[in-house]
Formats: structure tokens, C-alpha cells, sequence
DNA sequence: TTGTACGCGTTATCAC
DNA sequence: GTGATAACGCGTACAA
């Protein structure tokens, strides 16, 4: 910028002034400093209008597991979002593990971002601590933490696992295999409860036997559904918390020689793009990743611009029961693919 | 770091030294600092850092579409990789536009990132000049273009869909339909060579009419797959040149009434996770994700500690034939699910 | 071993 | 309308 005052014979005040336009420059110097501009190549340096302005236009954006198709659409619809607002995202993934969260959110807030878009691992001390005293636009997706009160964007969970459940009860089951997320995340202990809270409107017992944890990861579902499928009184049905573990379901259903929904049902949170093109095809609760996705962008950019209220707002959104046919009412036989 | 330095009782520079290493310090006044540091709850700024030093520590990653499966997979291990040595990504999306492209490339070259990892949706003239004066250390994945000569890690396309198209005939079907990528990527073109040598070698005539062009979108597939299949003569296998867009094509299939493998054979590039699990289980040719997101990691990596040689290094990895039983041989009629 | 002073590229505030 | 100059926070010669 120096280089391209001299060559223009101006101040560098007048070439910020006209760059910026946050000062009326003269058509003559105007038209001097675009022409040195381009004889130059002038490229005006965003570091260092970062430390002078405090301001980067990243925001930093963490999610449990970017493989998990949930997480990555929604990412897909904030980086575009943020993208048309001018602001970069910058993307870690925590893995489900705490520690490697607080890890990732360190580099985030050491790397001056404007901003955080986070779904949290879990609710240790160190996260709190840090989100606090980072003091940033800071909203919450798909999970909460109490103990940190920000903006958020979250799902009605209990309600679509109860959802779910009574559609499973309906069919006459009445031994429902969970598959349960981690306990740590608001996810995993909400959609439970719905589950609980649908068997109790039934008045049936709420069997602990048949509730499995596998951490929303496909290998300990596998392990899970195993046991499940293996014990003395084997469920007629089987509810995954989410995407990754119905896979892992499914691997222990075929492993055990089983067919679904012939000999289990099931269901599961979340849904696939391909979930009815290929067999069986999948019950599941489908989430408005779009609108998630939209609506947690926006809350940062309304933070980023001010224009928000003092008070956190939070959003909740309803998942939509997809019925398809991995369900059968229980008893019932149909004809097989291969016998 | 003033206000540490005051509190310590010592200079600035004494502070940095002890921050960085940089120069051996006092075991006294390094206790005074640390004191100093967890009082004031000093850290140290990195845009500042950035400044002086002129590297941020982030590399830039633009892939066609972070939903899309294979590149979902390998951004994951790219993030993983880049993260353990110290680096933050930023993640962009062109969504194969090759306008939105230059925007991103625009964007994340303005922010100063050391390193640029990117699978181009085409090779503008733009594109070149940016990345050319950038001067960066790039690295293209996935996909090659020509004018763009850097280090970059991709696979035998050509061979793999050799094989793929070999096996198919090898079930005696005459006609393959092909539903390709776009021929403005490198992937498109070479996929689709590795068809038409397959038909070549075999003695067989390529019809041009079996070809289409699905844009590696799961859309345009499902238009182009509905065109072949209600095509006077009716292929009786179809390959897709990607993930998205045997999805696409599954649909058409389903949506006519037709089903596969009965009544047509499906093979397809790249895999996935449920691959075995559902019906039909799908015939794909797998990408070593692992592996391609490794080394192009690394490779940028490499380039940044300047432990490269001078010449672009280019990686081809192979991909490896899944035969699983969305084939059949081609008369063969297997017994259906439902009549 | 420690301290001083300067430069990195911008922008904002003031004089003119 | 324009120009000089002081920050922003850090790293680092160079001198002490």
C-alpha cells in the first residue's frame, strides 16, 4: 500500500480512504491510485487489517464427526451461508472425544475467529472456561450444555424418539431394543427419554436390559445390537439414536443371520438420501438439516452484526417421523427375498 | 505481552524469548513470566504472530462438494492430519461451479493460508492465474489440470474403470450404459477413456448413445438414467462414474418399474459404508480415502517445511474392484422379493 | 542475559 | 479533500 502511494504521489491515508471508501476521495486521485493499483498489483493484506480492526470474518465451526451425514450437510448449508455473508469457516472435528474438543476449540479462539458454530462432544469444565472468557458470538447446534447459555439451534429429540417409539408400539412391539448415544450429550440423553416417556404413556415397563449404549458410532452399535439380538429374550424391534449406529445395527442383524424388518424391525434418528432407494428401506426421523443449518449461520451473523437481543435465543426444531418399511407389525410374516 | 512484561518486571523481548524458545532465559525470570502470564491470563495473539511472521498456520481446502461421500471421508483425514501438526483448516465448497470456484480459491488466498489442498471442478483461466501468482504450496486432489503443475495425489481413474467395465462384459453384457462425470474434469475424462478402452479391447463398437453425461450430480443422473432405460433398446447393465449418482440412477430404476440386478446390472465408482448391508448390495469400485487424504496432507505439509524437492510430486493410487451383487450375468433371472 | 527500538500493513484521528 | 502519524501486538536485530 506503501509501494502504491508513492507510485501514485498520495498519502497511504488517501489510498485506504478510497479502498475502503470510508473517505471522499477525488475523481483525479482516484483515478491515479486505481491505475498504480493495477500497475502494482496491489492486493490489500487481510492480517493486517485483521490486528488493526479485530475482526477476521472466520468463524469457527466444530462438529462431532464430519463423516457422520448428518453433521455434514448440515456444514455444507453454513459454510454456504456464511460464504454469501463474506465470512470463511474454519472446520475441526472433536471425534466424540472431550479432550481433543477443548484441544480444537483452543486453535479456534488462538486463531481469532469472529465467531463459533460448535456441537459439543460433551460439557467439561475446560470448554465452559474457554467459551466464556473467549467471550465470541457463540452458537450451539444439534446439542446443548448447561452451563453454557448461548444461542442455540436444537431438535425437539424427546419428542421424536416418543414419536417414533408409540409408531413402534402401534405395530404391537413391546420388547423395543435402544440403541443409545452417549449420555454425555443432551442428544443422547433427550431422544432416551423419549423413548422412556413413550413406553410409560403405555403403560408398559421401561426394561433396562434392552437399552444399549454405543457412543453414536457405528462399532459399538454393532456390539450393542449383538448383545441384544443374542439374549435369552431377543427384542422384536430395534430404535437407533442415530445414522452411524443403524449401520452398525444392520451389520449385526445380517452377522446373526437375521433379516429386517422379517425377523426385527427397525428404526432409526436421522435420515439417508438413499434411504428409499435401497432395501429395507429405512423408518427413520428425518431432521431439517437445511433449516439447522440456515438458522445457526444466521444467529452468528445477527450476533456478528448486533442486530441480535442480549438474551440467548434458542431454537427448536421438529424431526419428521419418515415411515417406510423396516417396521412390520410384530407376528406378521412376509414372503422372503431368498428363503 | 506489554503488560506480562511490566508485571514480570522485564522487557517484551524477554518475554517472547521465553514464549518461543527462541533464546535461553533465567530459570528467576522465566518463574516472574509464568506468574505474570497466568495472572493476566495473557495469550499471545496470533494475528499479530501472523503479521510478523507471514504464515498463519491454516491451509485452505476447497473440494467440489463436502456432502459427497468420497469427499467427505478424505476432508475428515485431511483435517485430522493437518490438525495434529499444528494447522487449522478452512473448508470451502465450489458445488462443481467453476465461477463459485474462483470466489473461494479469491477468498481463501486473501486470507493468507500457507497451503492450498483442492479438487477443482474445472480449469479456467482464472483458476491458473490465481493459483500461479499466489505462489503457494498447492496441492490438487482427486482431480488434475493441465496448466497446473503442482504436487497432487490422485487415482488410476482410467484403469479402475477398465477393470470395472472388463467384469461387466466379462457377465456377457453387450450394452453398458455410462452415466459420466463432467468431461471438464480430469476424472470425467479419464473414467469414461477407461470405458470406451474396455469396450475397445474387447472388440466392441462404443455407442455414443449408451453415453450420457450426469454431471456428478445425483439429478442429472436420474434424467440421464431414465433416458437410457426408456431408450428403444435398453441397456442392460449401467455404470456410474460416481456415489451420487448411482443414487440417481437407483431411483430411475426404481421409479420404472424395473429392478436391479434383475432386470438390469449396476456397478458404480466409489463406495460406501452400508454398501454390504443394503439390497442391492452395490458393486463399487472403493477409493483408498485413507490413504489419498494422508498423503495429500502431507504432501502440503512437506512443501511447508520445505523438506520437498523442487519438481511437483504426483501420486496415483489404485482403486480396487468390490464385486458384491448389483451384477448378474447377463439372462440369468434370480428369484425375486416380491412378485 | 536483558532492554530498546523498529518494522510488519492497515486504519483512524487529527490537522491542514 | 488530503496528508502525517499513532496505534494494533508481535518478533528480532542490535546494543548494552
Amino acid at each position: 500500500m506503501l509501494d502504491v502511494a508513492k507510485a501514485a504521489h498520495v498519502s497511504v491515508a488517501t489510498v485506504s480512504a478510497m479502498i475502503n471508501g470510508s473517505a471522499p476521495v477525488s475523481p483525479e486521485l482516484r483515478n491515479r491510485i486505481e491505475q498504480a493499483i493495477g500497475l502494482i498489483g496491489y492486493k490489500r493484506n487481510a492480517i493486517a487489517r485483521s490486528l488493526k480492526l479485530g475482526t477476521t470474518r472466520t468463524v469457527g465451526l466444530m462438529v462431532a464427526d464430519i463423516t457422520n451425514p448428518f453433521f455434514t450437510d448440515v456444514v455444507a448449508v453454513i459454510q454456504d451461508v456464511l460464504h454469501r455473508a463474506g465470512y470463511a469457516v474454519m472446520l475441526c472435528c472433536n471425534d466424540e472425544d472431550v479432550a481433543l474438543q477443548d484441544e480444537q476449540i483452543a486453535l479456534l479462539i488462538d486463531r481469532s475467529v469472529d465467531g463459533l458454530i460448535i456441537a459439543p462432544a460433551g460439557d467439561d469444565e475446560t470448554l465452559k472456561r474457554m467459551i466464556a472468557s473467549a467471550n465470541l458470538p457463540t452458537v450451539l447446534i444439534d446439542r446443548l450444555c448447561d452451563g453454557i447459555d448461548t444461542d442455540a439451534v436444537v431438535l425437539d429429540n424427546r419428542r421424536a424418539v416418543q414419536d417414533a417409539t408409540i409408531y413402534m408400539l402401534g405395530l404391537g412391539h413391546r420388547r423395543i431394543g435402544y440403541i443409545s448415544g452417549s449420555l454425555d450429550t443432551s442428544t443422547g440423553r433427550e431422544r432416551l427419554a423419549g423413548y422412556r416417556a413413550a413406553l410409560e404413556a403405555a403403560g408398559l415397563p421401561c426394561e433396562e436390559d434392552l437399552i444399549r449404549i454405543g457412543n453414536f458410532r457405528e462399532k459399538d452399535a454393532y456390539t450393542a445390537a449383538l448383545q441384544l439380538l443374542t439374549s435369552p429374550e431377543r427384542p422384536t424391534a430395534i430404535f437407533s439414536a442415530n445414522n452411524l449406529m443403524v449401520i452398525g445395527v444392520m451389520k449385526a442383524i445380517r452377522d446373526i443371520g437375521l433379516h429386517c424388518p422379517d425377523d426385527v424391525s427397525v428404526a432409526s434418528f436421522d435420515d439417508f438420501p438413499w434411504a428409499d432407494v435401497f432395501q429395507p428401506h429405512l423408518t427413520t426421523i428425518a431432521q431439517p438439516v437445511q433449516a439447522i443449518g440456515e438458522q445457526a449461520a444466521q444467529l452468528v451473523l445477527d450476533r456478528l452484526s448486533g442486530a441480535s437481543p442480549e438474551a440467548p435465543r434458542r431454537l427448536v426444531l421438529q424431526g419428521r417421523l419418515v415411515i417406510r418399511d423396516s417396521c412390520r407389525p410384530v407376528g406378521s410374516l412376509a414372503p422372503r427375498a431368498i428363503a
